[in-house]
DNA sequence: CCCTGATTCGC
DNA sequence: GCGAATCAGG
């Protein structure tokens, strides 16, 4: 596998969006956990909350690494490595990020999924190849009874339906002033009797048929 | 043990 | 540039 634009670019997404480097490997597919931090590092891309840089050290003990061909020459047994302890001084004082912050990563106006329209109900379309990342979990908001519209104050909204009352609609669903007849039934038919005469048409002899009526949500919006 | 990211270094 | 090996902390 080779790291294609599409591969970087999902990498960086899923990188900045607090995935792990292993849930960004399985996600790709084809590369190790390993692979993907390199890649990363390689692109400049890090500054992560590592678990294993809690403590900050200037000095790189990390050296003795794996020498599989020849050892490097050895001048001699002769050790000049004072290591002078300068500056052990730093115990609990500075502390910039204590380690796990718990803030709670600011948002980041940047890098949001782009915004292509708007649904009705107010979803919102995105475009392809962007993917939702982990969402923080909404704050707990105080519910209060939806009080409905003045529009469709005194008109038959889908809780109102019943056995009873006209079911045809009027308008058309997502629109605010979508809503449902409400007359009293035709008995034995789920619309009044005006409505059964749109909803039910008479069979006529083959030749002498007409174009039906409008539907219900079938045809185009007529106001 | 598992997990995590960081780093090194042969290829 | 790539990534396995390794390190080091949780």
């Amino acid at each position: 596998m080779s790291w294609t634009d599409e591969r970087i670019e999902k990498l960086t997404k899923m990188w900045e969006g607090g995935a792990t480097a292993s849930q960004i490997a399985e996600e790709l597919g084809g590369v190790s956990r390993n692979a993907v931090i390199g890649k990363a590092h390689r692109l400049g891309l890090k500054a992560r909350p590592s678990p294993v840089k809690a403590n900050e050290k200037p000095a790189r003990p990390a050296a003795p690494k794996k020498a599989k061909p020849a050892a490097v020459a050895q001048p001699g047994p002769s050790e000049a490595k004072p290591e002078a302890p300068a500056a052990k001084a730093a115990p609990s004082s500075f502390s910039p990020e204590p380690a796990s912050a718990p803030k709670p990563a600011v948002e980041k106006t940047a890098e949001r999924p782009r915004i292509v329209s708007v649904g009705p109900g107010g979803f919102l379309r995105q475009g392809p190849g962007d993917q939702q990342q982990p969402i923080p979990p909404a704050p707990p908001r105080r519910l209060v009874p939806a009080k409905p519209s003045p529009e469709i104050a005194d008109k038959t909204s889908l809780l109102d339906l019943n056995d009873r009352i006209c079911r045809w609609p009027m308008g058309h669903p997502g629109e605010p002033d979508f809503h449902f007849c409400g007359e009293k039934v035709n008995p034995g038919f789920p619309y009044c009797v005006e409505h059964c005469g749109r909803a039910y048409q008479a069979q006529l002899p083959r030749g002498a048929r007409r174009p039906p009526p409008p539907l219900p949500f079938g045809g185009p919006r007529v106001r």
